[in-house]
DNA sequence: TTGTAAGCGTTATCAT
DNA sequence: ATGATAACGCTTACAA
């Protein structure tokens, strides 16, 4: 290519990637040269030479939840912007795998790695003097030092309390998933402060942890009538927890959200807006935590210094029909 | 690390790559030298060397749908086991963002593309002569001369109905999504088929075409419950479809699977295995499509002639309590 | 402004 | 069995 035009490589090198020191005439018979061929800049080679591959790892703990997918769009989206390239790995939830994969990464020579969690609780680190910066997004590290980049639980849960309060409610119940999660005692916890802040306490008295599924928002429910006739609003821990929550509300005869008003958590679309009545619910804005954690690794990449610690990104409510105001 | 182990580099990567003629006395001083210095060999490099890189591009129209997800797993999975590293690019469904994804796949050196549809009906070839094979899973290329694996929506239709048929029921009626993609078609195909050889109409006298959502499918319900007051079974064209189903149905009063049984299509997890009562289904097995495609396409890679055309897998019935035998 | 040459880290060829 | 050397395709001092 650079012989069509007749130059040297160094010249055509300088002319294609805009270096200054090309006359004008020469750019331009270099541009037609590659136009002619449709050249292509070998990027491996341009690597090696430059030390650097524009490409960062994207290494999962499960790809299957839905969960991973939005910040995966997310950080692949801003990564694309700068015209980075994503090696997507998923491990899994397998340690081994994770190891395996992180070496194969690093001897592909990423400029950076994201660490992608299969639930909102910490994880342990990757791993300390790795020689690109990484970043944690939804499981935070469990190790302070690294930055990790995660949705702030406690905020959402407030935030739907705030909002069941705004509409007037006071008998408001909370029916969440596994306790062995930190994000369902995270929520519970907002939940709760907002309450007590306004003097109230929970109906049904105590929060009620099962599992994320349909049939136990079912379950819980009847109890809940069962223990607190007078509930006026419920905030589930989760969409699916939501939907048996809405089904048992029906079941009972209660009116939504007349008689019961009904908050969820995920904004899952598929099952949040087709919902009878539609739902309204937290979003964990998940896709904007994946863009974010790209724009810090990239900012860690440019040689800015790399925070550290665990940056909370906030949630954000979405209103439907579940609670609506009733006149 | 050559150095240290007091070798040349040429002896140094016959003795880390398992080559002949290296002495054992040598090697072993090899290795632990590697060791020591925790060497790991730049792929970059070999890459540039091997004319080689051992990655390939998935290109997905759109990352956001459930069904690009499994096969992204399938995919990633398969060539995870011969230690290729997967490029993830997301197009957003837009074809300039396509094309430009493309451009910078090549330019990375991939050795192999895997094109993702978002729709299961056919797209635009990604181009001919493109320098490396292509494999296009669950959206077929346009042109024959490509490899494409989609899954067999026909035979699917013919699953569900010969299921229904099996428990004895005689007034089967199908309710399915946008008359707009290729798969509902099929999948109503296959189900004709399968009524006409058993000498039966469908009931309710037409396919009933409509959207993708779970309140068609309960408005879908309700009109067919006038239309014909005898239907013993449904096959819903999704499972969300399939949820509006057993939704009108309860509110009619039918039983199920008593009265009416059902049937749906996805065999999504967390709406089938959750409705009431859990959800027979067809499973398009989309994870094993990935994991073919990913199988095709090393082939191609390693110089197997690439096979053309379109290769349909078989989707399994996924029997749960919807569809259970009633005494 | 342009060209020459070295270097990026590996593998492969071919002497030794 | 080992090592010197070229090659992969590009960028970048530095020399012309």
């Amino acid at each position: 290519m650079a012989r069509l035009a007749e130059v040297s490589t160094a010249t055509a090198s300088k002319a294609l990637n805009d270096r200054p020191d090309v006359s004008p005439a020469t750019r331009a018979r270099v541009l037609a040269a590659a136009e002619r061929l449709s050249f292509s800049p070998n990027a491996v080679a341009r690597s090696l030479s430059e030390g650097r591959t524009g490409t960062v790892g994207l290494l999962t703990s499960d790809l299957e939840g839905r969960f991973s997918l939005p910040i995966l769009m997310g950080a692949e989206d801003a990564l694309g912007a700068s015209s980075t390239s994503v090696f997507l790995c998923d491990a899994r939830g397998d340690a081994i795998r994770e190891q395996h994969h992180l070496r194969a990464l690093l001897s592909r020579q990423v400029d950076g790695l994201i660490v992608v969690g299969a639930r909102p609780d910490s994880r342990p680190s990757i791993g300390r003097d790795l020689p690109v910066p990484v970043v944690y997004a939804y499981s935070p590290s469990e190790d302070p030092r690294d930055l990790s980049l995660v949705c702030d639980n406690t905020a959402g849960g407030a935030q739907a309390v705030d909002h069941l309060l705004s509409l007037g409610r006071s008998r408001v119940a909370h029916i969440t998933g596994d306790p062995g999660y930190g994000a369902a005692h995270d929520r519970a916890r907002g939940a709760l402060a907002r309450l007590e802040d306004a003097g109230l306490g929970l109906a049904g008295d105590e929060v009620l942890f099962g599992d994320w599924t349909e049939s136990w928002g079912r379950g819980a429910t009847r109890l809940l009538l069962q223990r607190a006739h007078d509930v006026d609003a419920v905030f589930a821990g989760s969409d699916q927890i939501a939907r048996g929550v809405l089904d048992a509300l029906h079941e009972a005869g209660r009116r939504i959200p007349r008689d019961v008003a009904v908050v969820g958590f995920d904004n899952w679309e598929a099952l949040a807006a087709e919902s009878r009545p539609a739902l309204t619910t937290v979003d964990m804005q998940l896709e904007a935590l994946g863009r974010r954690a790209a724009e810090r690794l990239s900012a860690a990449i440019d040689g800015r210094r790399q925070a550290t610690g665990v940056e909370q990104l906030p949630c954000r409510l979405v209103q439907r029909h579940s609670s609506a105001v009733v006149d």
